[in-house]
DNA sequence: CACTGAAGTATAGAAAACTTGACATGACGT
DNA sequence: ACGTCATGTCAAGTTTTCTATACTTCAGTG
């Protein structure tokens, strides 16, 4: 089973904040599969550093913009 | 063999300006083993988004201070 | 209604990240 | 010379991330 990460993100609200841009076509902007979007956008896992920046880089903002590294605690 | 990442960082330069605090002290602070803070430092992998927000912390800067990304290329 | 595009689920398997433990090196103090 | 500490290496194993296929649901359009 999958742990759920801690970490939370933006990117649906980044998305349609970029003309309704689809998870298809982040994710052939990103370089990943379709899968691979859905599942960090609904938080099953994080991905990993060099994915989050290009995914930050697709959207012109800085890496916190897009993800969130809450206080603590399992 | 891990592929070597494009990611790069400034963990060394950090620690070092935080007291001359050790590899294995990093990796506690962390929650991760020795090795592990060795491999990320050497540039052998780029670590997960977690822990790059978890070594940001113990360094009270924000994430950009710590890893680079350049500008693309494989 | 049938057709299409966007989002989601599921499963198996590859690849990358991370752990554990053992051993090697160089710098430093006694 | 000896012990210790920080760094680094190697190899085998586990966990998490990511891919590839295939199938489902729902909103919109002709």
């Amino acid at each position: 089973m999958g742990k759920p990460t801690k970490v939370t993100n933006s990117i649906r609200a980044l998305r349609f904040a970029h003309g309704e841009m689809t998870q298809a076509e982040l994710a052939k902007h990103v370089g990943v599969t379709r899968q691979t979007i859905i599942a960090i956008e609904q938080g099953r896992y994080s991905p990993s550093l060099e994915m989050a920046f290009q995914i930050a880089r697709v959207f012109k903002v800085p890496l916190d913009d897009v993800f969130q590294y809450p206080d603590a605690e399992d």
